[in-house]
DNA sequence: CTATTATTCAATTGTTCGCTTGAATAAGCT
DNA sequence: AGCTTATTCAAGCGAACAATTGAATAATAG
C-alpha cells in the first residue's frame, strides 16, 4: 500500500483543483463566500439552471468545498472553511501573475492603460473614521440590505453614471463589491473616472472586510 | 464586452485550477519545485513516458504556471513563479482539512493513529546550530548532490531499517524530503519510531528551506 | 551529410465532463 | 390525502481530456 499512497494523496489534492477548475464553479463559490445560500438564490445569482447548479453544488461537496443542510423544503450550502476562500485568491494571484490574457481583460475594464490601485481595506477604515471618504457598495440591493461597510451608499451599476454627476469634482470615493472575483467596483471605478471623479476600489470585497472582524451593518 | 469580461476572467481563473487538476501534473510541479529540469528527467522521476510528460508539461506552460527554455537539444522547464508552490501548499492544507480521505491516508503511512507533529524549519535552524540534533535527507542521492542542509546526511528509505540500528536509542532525529507533497520524511519518521527513535519530520522539505534564503551545501 | 539524442506532433482510444431534458424524491401546505 | 415548491436523479449528447503509439522536427556530433 505504501508504493500507492503518494498517487492517491496527488489524487486527492487534484480533485480539489478539478473543483476549481469550472468556471461556473468558481462563480458558485464566489457566492458562497458571501454567506450561506440554498440551490434556486444560487442558480438566480449565476445564471446556471437549477438542475446544472444541484449538480455542480453536489461536485463541490464531494471535494469537500462545501457543505449542505437541510431547511424545510430547502437546501442550504455554505463554504466548509473560510481558507478556500484563500485558495481561490490566491489562484487568482498567480493568474494574474502569470497569464497576459488576464491583465489584458483587466485593462479593458478599467478603460484606459492604467490599473487604477486598489485601496487596503485597514487604509479604507482609517478614512473611513476620519471621514474622508465616500464609501460605494456597488453590489446588489439584496446583498447590500443582508449586509454593508457602515456608511457605504448602495448604488446600482447602472445608475452611476447618474449619481455621478451629483458629487462635487475632488471627492474621495472608494468602491467596492462582492469580493477578488467581482468585477463590478472595478467597473464603477472606471465609470466615476470617466466623470473625472477621484475613485478607487478596495481590495477585495465584503466577504473579507467582515472576515477582518470590522464592522457591517444590515439594512 | 463588458459583460463577459466576468466569465472570461473565470475562464481564466479556471484554466489554472485545471492545470492542477490531474495528480500527474502535481507530481512534475513537485519536481519543478527542486529547480529546472528536462523532459527526460521529469519523465524519469515521475514515471510517465516522454511523449506524455511533454505533453503535461505543455498543459502547464499553457496555464502560465512553468515556462521553458533551450539549451542545446534539450528543452529546459522551470517553475514561472515560486508563488505556484504557495498555491499547491494551500491547496493541499484545504485538501487535508476537508477530505476525510486524506487524513485516513496520512494515519496509515505514519502506521499509528497519532499523526506525528512536524517540526518547523525556524526550529530545525536552531537546534542544528546548537548541534543538537540529526538531520536526515531521504530524497534519491541526485538530488542530495544537488544541495541539501548542511550537516544533513543521506539516506535512502530502503536502507532506512538498517541504519536505524546504529542510533543510540534517543537520539534526535528530524527528517526532510522534497516537500509538503512528498511523503518520503513521514515514512523515514515512522520507519524510525518503529526503531524505538525520537524522530520528527521537517516541515515543508528542501526548496521551501532554500526559499527562505537558509544555508544549502551541495556534494 | 548521416546518425544520434531530445522533444514535440498527430492520430487514436476510452473516459470524464458539462449541460440539457424530463422524471423522481422530499418536505411543507391546505 | 392531494398540491406545491425545492432539490435531486437519470439518461443522453457533444466536447475535452489522459494516455498510447509512431512519425516528425531540432540540435548536435562524427
Amino acid at each position: 500500500m505504501s508504493t500507492g499512497a503518494k498517487a492517491a494523496l496527488l489524487e486527492e489534492y487534484a480533485l480539489v483543483a478539478r473543483a476549481l477548475s469550472a468556471p461556473a464553479r468558481l462563480a458558485l463559490l464566489e457566492q458562497l463566500a458571501q454567506g450561506e445560500r440554498g440551490v434556486e438564490a444560487l442558480s438566480g445569482k449565476t445564471g446556471l439552471t437549477v438542475a446544472n447548479c444541484s449538480q455542480h453544488l453536489q461536485q463541490l461537496r464531494r471535494s469537500g468545498l462545501v457543505t449542505s443542510r437541510r431547511d424545510g423544503k430547502a437546501v442550504i450550502y455554505r463554504l466548509t472553511d473560510a481558507r478556500t476562500l484563500d485558495l481561490m485568491d490566491l489562484l487568482r494571484i498567480v493568474a494574474e501573475r502569470n497569464l497576459a490574457q488576464v491583465e489584458r481583460i483587466l485593462r479593458g475594464l478599467s478603460g484606459g492603460d492604467d490599473l487604477p490601485e486598489a485601496v487596503s481595506r485597514d487604509e479604507l477604515a482609517t478614512r473611513l473614521r476620519e471621514g474622508l471618504v465616500t464609501v460605494l457598495d456597488v453590489r446588489p440591493v439584496d446583498e447590500y440590505t443582508a449586509a454593508h461597510i457602515p456608511g457605504a451608499l448602495n448604488v446600482a451599476l447602472a445608475d452611476l453614471d447618474r449619481i455621478a454627476a451629483r458629487f462635487r469634482p475632488g471627492t474621495e470615493i472608494v468602491a467596492y463589491c462582492r469580493g477578488p472575483y467581482c468585477i463590478d467596483s472595478r467597473k464603477a471605478v472606471a465609470a466615476l473616472r470617466r466623470h473625472g471623479l477621484d475613485a478607487k476600489r478596495m481590495e477585495g470585497g465584503l466577504p473579507e472586510w467582515r472576515e477582518e472582524g470590522r464592522d457591517v451593518v444590515a439594512g
